[in-house]
DNA sequence: CGCGACGTTGATTTGCCTCAACGATTGTGG
DNA sequence: CCACAATCGTTGAGGCAAATCAACGTCGCG
């Protein structure tokens, strides 16, 4: 647990109380293929780093249709952002499923925030993540509104290289918000033409 | 510009020592409607604190289609967060133009990470806003994929009840993904239905 | 082996875009 | 204060990218 914990704060360089202080207030998880982290209904209220594996979280609409908001592999975290951090506090509706068995770190948002007074060193770097993650997702929306389907797997294939043995088309389908027959139609296209 | 910064700062109530190092770092800034803050190529450093007034950012792609990213009004914060966080320091793409006449403080964002580590309040509270300007970012990205042109027009007089006397039809379909047309078809359509 | 999950292909539909023209509104200078 | 121009919004006709619906290969696993 201590190299795990050690390994997430690696940029910040925790002291002997400091990680004390830590590792008291987080529990590793396992997470096998398929398996959710969260129910339906289930209020999250924890944070989840990702040390090994592959989760996605996703939603399902009111037509039943997926969703796929973000993909997460080791040295991100992951949750539901929208019911952890949004102002309406209704249940969730996002689903956090494993893609490749995972070992992670959970911790509560409580206490990561507690932690996050106690010790300013992580606030900054949580603020790092919050920062370019954030950018991130504004750069997605701009993505979405100004490319094609196509311009944005192809932007897809290069902004996640290594990802296509874990994930299925369908996973990709429904974060590109397209669906699978169209992805089909796009891979095709693309290969036709080497 | 003491009583302002004490309106950014409202929730954490800063003391006179803090209050001062705060403001040796800000400025004022008065802009007038269609003025923009941040010109082509320019690179940004800064965030701005909205007083009063409303601005929005946009930004213009390859096709010379203008797509809005956000609206900000009395209480928010703007800037160009994807040239601002983002890991490719590529210069702004991104415009910030003034819809209303507004005044605003900016504060450098150097200097602004240097008050969050002396001052641990400030972080948190940028903390509070970082996690639910994420939230509601990442609820965009799934309405975009869900909801139909309609809809998220709907959404989006709910969501701003008042901002239609200042932003242009055309504001508000680049900030929806659609043409002004459209949204003008859409609007006849919910008119008539009365 | 056989079944279910996944991916592909084809035919058709549709929501939104494009292009073009024309009202309506706003602002500005004489 | 009016006249005219520029900006903004509306309407129509036609087109296209992607969705929908349906059927059929293919792969992997119990």
């Amino acid at each position: 647990m201590k190299p795990i914990v050690r390994e997430i704060f690696e940029s910040i360089e925790l002291n002997n109380e400091e990680l004390h202080k830590v590792l008291i207030n987080v529990q590793k998880i396992e997470v096998k293929k398929k398996e959710l982290l969260l129910r339906e209904g289930q209020r999250i209220d924890s944070i989840y780093y990702i040390h090994n594996g592959c989760l996605r979280t996703y939603f399902i609409d009111s037509s039943g249709k997926e969703h796929t908001l973000q993909f997460a592999i080791k040295g991100w975290w992951i949750s539901d952002y929208i019911s952890l951090y949004g102002k309406d506090s209704s249940k969730s509706v996002t689903y956090i499923e494993c893609i490749k068995s995972a070992t992670l770190v959970k911790i509560s948002k409580t206490e990561f925030d507690i932690l996050c007074k106690e010790i300013p060193k992580i606030s900054h770097l949580y603020i790092n993540k919050l920062e370019s993650a954030f950018a991130s997702f504004q750069k997605r929306i701009l993505e979405n509104q100004t490319l094609s389907a196509k311009e944005r797997y192809i932007n897809f294939i290069n902004n996640y290289p290594n990802i296509e043995q874990n994930v299925k088309n369908y996973h990709i389908a429904s974060f590109l918000g397209i669906t699978t027959e169209s992805l089909s139609r796009i891979r095709k296209e693309i290969t036709d033409r080497k």
